[in-house]
DNA sequence: GTTGCAAAACTAAAATATTAGTTATAGATT
DNA sequence: AATCTATAACTAATATTTTAGTTTTGCAAC
C-alpha cells in the first residue's frame, strides 16, 4: 500500500496511537493537550485515518479499540525520505554536515556515533 | 519573526524560488512540472508566501521579480527539528542509527561523516 | 491621448481538512 | 422489556488551501 502524507491533526493522532500501541477514543483524547478537542472530533479524524489505512481496530461489544496499522517506523521513513530529499539532496552525509554546523552533536554523542560507523565500516 | 509551517503548494513554489534565488511568476511556472497550473494560481500562492514573510519582490515597472526573504537554510532548519522531535526523541544518534539500520550510508560517506565527527571532537 | 497587452490584484469557486452537533445503536441498569 | 448511557456513525458547519476567472493597472505601440 501507498503511504500517503498525514495532515497536522491526522499526525497528532497517530503520534500518540503509536505511543499507546492500542487504545480507545478516551484514550487518545485523555493523551491531547489542552484545550482538549471534542470526543466527535477525535473520534472522526480516528475514522478517517481507518480508511486512509493507517489505523484498525477491535471490536469490544460496540466500542473500538483502535491500533496503529502503518507503524511509526514505516512512516517515519518517508517523512525522513521526504525532508531527505526536499532539503538534503538525498544525502546522509550532508544532513550530519548540517548537524554538525549546527552543533546539534554534543561530546556522548559523537562517541556513539563513531561506534556506529567503526562497526559499520567493519562489517562491509 | 515566528517561522509558519509552508502547505504543500507553498512549500513547491518555495523550492522553485530557493532554487532560482529570483524570478517571475513566468520563471516560477517554468520550473515546475506538468501539469502546470494557470498562471493566476501560481501568483496568488507567490502573493500568499509574500504576505506570510517567506518572499519580497522588486518591482520592474509593473511587473515583479520575487526572491526568496526566509532561506532555505532557515527553513530547512524548522523542517529538520520537526521531523527530530516528532521522530527521533531530538536525537542525532537516533537519527543516525536509523539510517545505519536502513543501509542508507555507504562506505564512502561513512568515512566523511567520520571525518566531520573527528574535527568535532578535537574542537570541543 | 487611445488602444492593446501583460501582469498583478482582487475575487470567488472548488477542494480538502477540521471541528463538532445530531442520530443511531448496542450493551448496561433498573 | 423500558430506560439510560456511552460510543460510533452520520451529517454538516467552519476553516483552510488550492485553483483560477475577472478586474484593474501601468507601460507600449500607435
Amino acid at each position: 500500500m501507498e503511504i500517503k502524507e498525514l495532515t497536522k491533526a491526522e499526525e497528532q493522532i497517530m503520534q500518540v496511537l503509536w505511543d499507546l500501541k492500542e487504545g480507545f477514543v478516551k484514550d487518545v483524547i485523555e493523551q491531547l493537550p489542552e484545550p482538549k478537542p471534542a470526543y466527535n472530533t477525535v473520534s472522526t479524524i480516528i475514522r478517517i485515518l481507518e480508511t486512509k489505512g493507517f489505523i484498525g481496530h477491535t471490536a469490544f461489544g460496540k466500542s473500538h479499540q483502535y491500533h496503529p496499522v502503518i507503524s511509526k517506523e514505516e512512516y517515519k521513513n518517508f517523512a525522513t525520505e521526504k525532508l531527505m530529499n526536499g532539503y538534503f539532496e538525498n544525502s546522509v552525509e550532508s544532513m550530519f554536515s548540517f548537524f554538525v554546523k549546527k552543533q546539534k552533536i554534543d561530546l556522548a554523542e559523537a562517541d556513539e556515533i563513531m561506534k556506529m560507523i567503526e562497526k559499520l565500516k567493519n562489517e562491509q
